[in-house]
DNA sequence: GGAGACGGTGATACATAGTGTCAAATTCGC
DNA sequence: GCGAATTTGACACTATGTATCACCGTCTCC
């Protein structure tokens, strides 16, 4: 799977260096969405400057999502897949779901239209309790 | 307008102060969304940290959105309405257009249900160019 | 398989957005 | 007008992220 994401990098022009596979492999590793302080305290040899820069490339190249949290925290989790999708984010445990569904677009291009807008993207997060949550 | 603002701070059981009436003041006469920092600008007498608080408090009650832009910078502006919406942002003049949309909500409820997620709140931005900037 | 161009890295300082503390000032109910 | 409680301002501090710049590692070309 990590192999994905070193061809992406490839091909993008992008070189492939110990600290970016090191990077990839610590986010590979981590269960949970993580906050770029914890990424950069189980890579103690790589700069934190360095983790935010290869974090960002890693979000521009779809690689990760970007979870904008209810309390105006972020964390950073690995993509499940490289398409468009939307979180649901447990305020819980902080797991997250991936979802995707064409009507929810749908309604979100319907609302632009309707307003005149050119959209070129669009964000939605759902804050809840997950099933293991709600006990 | 002001004047309901200044009756839902005191409904709320919040002191009616010079400051709040000036931070009021101040962002009715904005034209634009606004970050904390320009309005601080504009009101030199009010200490930084107090403007934050007021914002903050401002938004719990609703009198103000918070805008979270596609950069990840944030933004605020006066609630148009007291109602739940959303917010479609002019990534040109950075003009600010709000709806509300019964369908949008029912597809994120809908996708909440069947990933078994308790709903507590969304969020939906939506970024592009207005009518204007398009030329 | 070496040399060199160029992208990547680390350290550090800086920027931005926001919070915690506490003494002094202001508001509001009486 | 008085007193209790809230609010304010100044300041220090935290969190998240970026700019700079000298040095290093990777990749390409031969």
């Amino acid at each position: 799977m990590a192999t994905d994401s070193l061809a992406r990098l490839v091909d993008t022009g992008h070189r492939l260096t110990a600290t970016r596979r090191a990077v990839l492999d610590a986010i590979a590793r981590s269960p949970r969405p993580f906050t770029i302080e914890e990424l950069s305290e189980g890579l103690p040899d790589i700069g934190r400057a360095t983790v935010f820069r290869t974090v960002k490339l890693l979000h521009e190249l779809d690689i990760v999502c970007r979870l904008p949290l209810e309390d105006g925290g972020v964390r950073y989790q690995r993509a499940g897949s490289g398409e468009h999708h939307h979180h649901l984010i447990c305020g819980g445990c902080g797991a997250v779901a991936e979802f995707s569904d064409p009507a929810l677009d749908d309604a979100i291009e319907r609302n632009a239209v309707a307003a005149g807008f050119a959209l070129d993207a669009h964000s939605a997060e759902l804050y809840g309790r997950c099933a293991a949550c709600r006990g």
